[in-house]
Formats: structure tokens, sequence, C-alpha cells
DNA sequence: TGTTTAATGTTCATGTTTGAACTATTATGT
DNA sequence: ACATAATAGTTCAAACATGAACATTAAACA
């Protein structure tokens, strides 16, 4: 089968990959630690970041972008909600549809945990110049384009 | 508070980690899906990869490389040894630990799934040039030392 | 209109991940 | 040697994610 010829490990792509792979999984367990305090979890972060961005979103909606089912929303939005951070309200022309958006408390904490995240970016990619990072941000964005075809 | 001098949106950094963080998911979910008519998950790739890179791991060590904790590897394993692809020794010298490694059928579906999971990459990555590539995977590097110090 | 198809959100069963307690073994320090 | 610490792996319960089946509502179209 000649199987040495062609391991991945030799490939620069496949190494420098694994590396994106476990930056970021290192990232996002720093996170989860760094959250815990505010009795976040990253999911939840992402949550109120999209909702901040987005009011009125759709659970459908919130679940794509995420890329996550839509069962995984239910079950995730009951604990916010409980908590005061967001709203669910049903849109008048689909009755079909929950729009959510952010409250008081929610755009509140969700400043705060900001804080915390970004100063972990900021971090994490002071180890790139400028140009660097924009030239990383700019073939992260073309992968997930190419893949999301896929 | 003056919240919105300091959105981190407006952050190239923050805007550009993002897309690192959005293109691993997406790459991952992808690869869920195309390994699984290998019967295999991303995490057990991961363990079939580590083990023949490294054979003799302990299951510490393997658990500190996948970055998940030692209670996980024990509730993964037995999935794998059941179905032929790796053995657990007990260390002559020290009775507390297991020495892992990979069998012929282990080291055969891993040849399989590193195909898909190599041209998965190659994809992603074609992206950029050798030399870009290069760089993210130099700076990945160094955020995941960086963050390990954290 | 009435029927069929699609979309939204929920439920539930299943599988996964996690961290804290636990056992067994080895290292350290007196 | 002995007591104490630390380490490897396991167990278990709780948290979490997932996807299929379902109910409700809307859209397509005959």
């Amino acid at each position: 089968m000649n199987i040495k010829q062609e391991l991945p490990w030799d490939n620069p792509r496949f190494r420098n990959w694994v590396a994106v792979a476990r930056a970021c999984h290192v990232l996002e367990r720093t996170l989860a630690v760094k959250l815990a305090p505010l009795g976040l979890k990253p999911a939840q972060l992402d949550v109120l970041m999209n909702l901040y961005r987005h009011p009125g979103m759709s659970q459908h909606d919130l679940a794509r972008r995420l890329l996550v089912g839509r069962s995984n929303i239910t079950m995730l939005l009951p604990q916010l909600e409980t908590r005061g951070l967001l709203r669910r309200e049903g849109d008048q022309k689909d009755k079909r549809v929950l729009r959510l958006t952010l409250t008081e408390a929610g755009t509140e904490l969700l400043m705060q945990a900001l804080k915390i995240h970004m100063a972990l970016i900021e971090k994490a990619m002071s180890q790139s110049t400028p140009e660097q990072c924009d030239m990383i941000g700019e073939q992260m964005r073309k992968i997930a384009d190419v893949l999301k075809e896929a």
C-alpha cells in the first residue's frame, strides 16, 4: 500500500492546519475558564454576541449562524431567558417564529464577557503584525466559504 | 459606560480571530460528515493519529495532547479497543500506566481516514499560497504557545 | 378553495464531555 | 522504614450536543 510516501505530516498544508485547529482549541478552553466567573459558557457568549449584532433574529437563523442544530438552540435559550438576559417574542406575521432580543441585563453581561474575550484575543493575535492578522482573517473567510459549498 | 467606542467588532484582531474560529468549526463539522462512513468521529481520529505518531503513549499523555480530561480518554478508548483498532498494555516498570499502540487494523483504518482528512484540508488550504500557509501555521503555533502559559 | 409541501420550534432518546471522588501505585521527605 | 504527596487510571452523575420524530403554521399550487 506504500503508506509512508504520502504521510500527511510531511505536507505543509496538513501540519499548518493542525496548528490552526490546536490554537482554536486552546483559546476556546482558555476562554471557558476565564468566562466561568460570569457564569457564562462560550456557547452562551456566542448566542449573546449574535443577538447583539442581529436583534430580532429567529431561533432558526441563530442556529444557522452558530453552525448548530435547531434543537440545540431550544435547549440553550431557556437558561439565558430565565436569567433575564434575553427575550423571546412571537412574530406577528409568522406565528411559527420567535424573535430574540437581548435585555438590558443581557447587554450588560455581554459587555463584561467581551472585555474578557477581547483581552484573550488581543493576547493571541498580538503575536502577528496587522498585515499578517488581516491576511489570516482573509484566508479563513475564504476557507469557510469554500467549505460551506462542500 | 460609553460602550460603542470599544466595540470588538471594530477591532481587526477580533474580527479576524472570529474568522479563524469559524473556519475551524466548519471544517470540523464537515470532517465529521465525511468520516461517518468509516464509523469514525473526529475525536476518535485524533486518538488514532496521536497513537500512530507516538506509539506506546500513556493515556495521560494522550489526554494532555488532545487537551482533554483523563476520564474522557477512559470513556473513549474501549470503543476503539473493542473494534480491534488499538491495544492497551500495562507498563512493566510502572504498574499504573497503560501503554497504547495501534493494531494493524487501526493503522489501516487511520490511513483511510487520513485520505479523507487530507483531502478536506487540501481543499481548505489550497486557497492560500505556500508562503501564506506557512505563515498561518507559524502564527498559530505561537498562539498556542502563548496561551498555554496563561 | 383544498391539498400538499416546506419551515419553525419542541421533545425525547442517545451519545459525549466534564469534573469530582475514588483506587492503586509510585515518589518524596523525614 | 514510614508517612505523606503525587500520579495513572476509573467510576459516576450531571451537563451538553445531536438528530429523528413531532405539532403548528405558512407557502405553493392544483
